[in-house]
DNA sequence: TAAATCCCTAGTGTTTTACTAAGTATATAA
DNA sequence: TTATATACTTAGTAAAACACTAGGGATTTA
């Protein structure tokens, strides 16, 4: 699992899909310039999420984009693979000179740990960030995570 | 957030400390042979680890390194964190030419998603992937998480 | 004193990122 | 029919990140 700013530009870019996407396509010069995000780099990302039909292009002028399928059928998951590439980790693959398993162990448990990251964020759709997004406050505030910067260093120091 | 090779890295480093440093300290030459992680990169990743406490270094012959605290209060959010910086993604920071605000609607759901994924690895620690090992199947087969191939694509085309 | 370890800094080839540039293809509208 | 607006495609590129090599120093044990 890879999670990378470049997944987050295409996750933003089809949100802003799903949120203006109601009455026409979306151009990408409209994304381009709402969320920051070059012309020709949308492009690539698009050219990735339309081989895997998360979004559908319709050319000409009054043109522009469509989610690929509903909102609530699309997940964070989906969109990140489709331009994230997936990549395995492990290298031992099936090897048996793993010191005894204790190698394959920790390549078991991070599988373990990759595996639950991508169910959760599997089980987020587009739909369910719009409709959280209806009822919160849309200003322009932004609060850190809690505990974020966890600088117990500077206690146990 | 960002979940790259480097946090893979630092996590299986880290597991590989938890499962081996029961008796006496782990040196990186070991974690270096059992994980196939160069020996200097590891020293790059331990001084991230060190300068935020999660790990504590013994100098000398029988020397290494141990948990800079127990396993249970090590959450995969800190050692991704120390080690993959955290990086902030919106850039418009209470600016208010942000389109009506659409703009900014995206950039606080995903701040939001991303917030999500972050406590959910906060929520995870070392203690947990390890406990999780003991009953499982240590071999070395693999299988892929099922449903990331999602290749509805074929089946639209 | 020698060796094993942590610790530190600098450099380096490769890949990824995010972008620019320059087109082609297609649909709409004048 | 022609101009325009869009999607689509390919090539190139500067900067950053990644993962590593190299070469040391500092500290502790034997």
């Amino acid at each position: 699992m890879r999670l990378s700013t470049k997944g987050r530009y295409a996750v933003t870019a089809m949100l802003d899909l799903a949120l203006n996407g109601q009455d026409g396509p979306v151009t990408l010069s409209d994304i381009s310039e709402n969320q920051g995000i070059s012309l020709s780099y949308l492009e690539q990302l698009f050219a990735a999420l339309r081989a895997k039909n998360l979004v559908r292009g319709v050319r000409g002028p009054g043109g522009g984009y469509f989610l690929g399928r509903e909102a609530d059928e699309i997940s964070i998951a989906n969109i990140i693979c489709a331009v994230d590439e997936w990549v395995e980790f492990t290298r031992c693959q099936g090897r048996e000179d793993c010191r005894g398993g204790q190698r394959c162990m920790t390549h078991n448990l991070w599988d373990d740990l990759s595996r639950q990251i991508y169910e959760f964020i599997e089980e987020i759709s587009l739909a369910d960030l719009v409709s959280r997004g209806q009822g919160s406050n849309h200003g322009c505030h932004k609060e850190k995570p809690a505990g974020i910067q966890d600088d117990l260093s500077e206690q146990a120091a």
